[in-house]
RNA sequence: GCUCGGUUCGUCUAGUGGCCUAGGACGCUGCCCUCUCACGGCGGUAACACGGGUUCAAAUCCCGUACCGAGUACCA
């Protein structure tokens, strides 16, 4: 038997969730759920900065994860046996903790001034040493220092850091890392108010959740052997850590909003991607099955997941590729899937602009699946595929400027197809089809040459799609009005152009 | 500055001493398929950062250099 799991992603609710720390999250539910019953996928808030953790903001962060799929079975709305999961609600372990320091001796009240402080980091650089916090309050009896404190002298609390001996970072990703104690320096666990600092509150919230793995980004890693003293001084086990490489944008710089547009989980909905395609393609920055395997379904992903397989060394975000892998899981969608995805994406996350909506809207899911299906490969191109729907009837530049062209031969074409048409019993697929295909072969020209203008003057489009869905979407009647206008508009170009050839 | 980590095609990656004249994928690109678009098929393009070792043999091990990144807060 396996002993259980424990792994969570605590996100500090900013407004948006990076996509670096969406594949952190993800990591860590691929993990738990590659383990099954035996795992425990944990969400905790970090909101103790009180100005950006808005009520809103955890929403809009909790929202995200739900649209990314990534359920998690302890935290925010779900509660569960370490309640609670907002670190804002959490201070009475975090002073409990700090007791236990303090009585251990392994924490004590520092007098410095900031300004001392500067000078010490200032004079270290300038003769090219490593900076090392010397805490004078170190070997004060606690005494004298609750004496000064109670006096209102500032204060900070630090941790009392070995002076010698290494301590080691155990990595499933990285391998063992070893820091020496003598360079860390007694590090700053909490303020005069008993409020503490991010290494301190994270391991007792680790530790009194119990987490197993700790799966974080790269950038945590000089932390980990400070974290590390503080578990072995509350006497509670160190978990396994793995650490991930950065994700950086596509031209080698950190992610950032401005730079990338779709940088956030947020912007990836808003574009309509499939969430398992996200999940797909954010594993495969700085992970891999086997190097071959590309589309990886949910249930593969889960499966074949493995932390130590993930790479050292960091990666850029591909959103080509990225784009391509959405493609391939939206034509992989069963129609029922794809449709409410569709739906989904149009209810929840579509831009609210008018002209682009009502394209969206022009028809039901299920028809537009029909239609475009196999061609998008994101929800957002869907309605300029539609829009050829929508009235009123208007050509593109494009479209007009390439039926003109077709001269003569367009006018002949469009006659003889609307007649053609105009003599159909049904308005299908297949009759359309063969009354189409009989066009070509009654004027004796390639489908080429036969479609083209049809599609031009039907949908005023270059870009459409298959050219009787296009018309049978269309219905009878608006095709048959459509093709004989476009007919008389371009004769009239055609005559009109005559004289001067 | 210091500490730590990293370095295979443009990008994501496979690769743990011989199977590598380095494989797959995205991208770009030629041809084919084809009613546009998309899909698909067959090709092409292009990489082991550099320099020293170790070894019969190195992308793989060791050392140095270069470059990139992270951390260096009473931020997280």
């Amino acid at each position: 038997m396996t002993s259980p799991v424990r792994v969570r992603f605590a996100p500090s609710p900013t407004g948006t969730l990076h996509l670096g720390s969406a594949r952190s999250a993800l990591f860590n539910w691929l993990y738990a759920r590659h383990f099954g019953e035996q795992g425990t996928y944990v969400l905790r808030i970090e909101d103790t900065d009180q100005e950006r953790s808005t009520p809103e903001n955890v929403d809009q962060a909790l929202k995200v994860f739900r649209w990314l799929g990534l359920d998690w079975d302890e935290g925010p709305g779900v509660g569960g046996p370490h309640e609670p999961y907002f670190q804002s609600q959490r201070s009475d372990a975090y002073s409990r903790a700090l007791e236990e320091l303090f009585a251990s001796g392994h924490a004590y009240r520092a007098f410095d001034t900031k300004e001392q402080l500067a000078a010490d980091r200032a004079e270290a650089e300038a003769a090219k040493r490593p900076y090392v916090y010397v805490g004078a309050g170190r070997d004060l009896d606690p005494a004298t220092s609750k004496a000064r404190a109670d006096a209102g002298e500032a204060f900070s609390v630090r941790f009392k850091v070995p002076t010698t001996g290494t301590t080691v970072v155990h990595d499933m990703v990285l391998g063992d890392t070893a820091f020496e104690n003598a360079l860390i320096g007694d590090f700053v666990v909490a303020r005069a108010d008993g409020s503490p600092l991010y290494n301190f509150a994270n391991v007792v919230d680790d530790a009194d959740m119990e987490i197993t793995h700790v799966i974080r980004g790269n950038d945590h890693l000089n932390n980990t052997p400070k974290q590390i003293l503080i578990y072995e001084a509350l006497g509670k086990p160190v978990p396994a850590f793995a650490h991930l490489p950065m994700v950086l944008g596509p031209d080698g710089a950190k992610l950032s909003k401005r730079r990338h547009h779709t940088s956030n989980v947020e912007q990836l909905a808003l574009a309509g991607y499939a969430p398992a395609a996200v999940r797909n393609g954010l594993a495969l920055v700085g992970w891999s099955k086997d190097g071959e395997t590309e589309y990886l379904a949910s249930d593969d992903l889960i499966a074949a997941f493995d932390v130590t397989r993930v790479k050292k060394s960091a990666a850029q975000i591909d959103y080509k590729k990225l784009e391509w892998l959405n493609g391939e899981h939206l034509r992989a969608l069963s129609v029922e899937e794809w449709v409410a995805g569709y739906d989904a994406w149009r209810t929840e996350w579509m831009p609210a602009d008018a002209e682009f909506a009502a394209a969206a809207d022009i028809i039901d899911g299920r028809a537009a699946a029909e239609l475009v299906q196999e061609k998008v490969a994101t929800f957002s191109e869907v309605p300029a595929y539609l829009s050829f729907l929508v009235e009123p009837f208007t050509f593109t530049d494009d479209a007009w400027a390439r039926l003109e062209k077709t001269g003569e031969v367009g006018v002949t074409v469009l006659t003889h197809v609307t007649a053609a048409l105009e003599a159909l019993d049904a308005w299908e697929l297949d009759s359309l089809e063969a009354a189409l295909r009989g066009t070509c072969e009654a004027l004796e020209l390639k489908p080429g040459k036969v479609f083209s203008p049809i599609r031009f003057a039907a949908t005023g489009r270059t870009i459409a799609p298959g050219l009787w869905e296009s018309l049978h979407a269309l219905g009878r009647e608006r095709s048959l009005e459509r093709l004989a206008s476009a007919r008389d508009r371009l004769s009239a170009a055609v005559a009109a152009s005559v004289p001067q050839a």
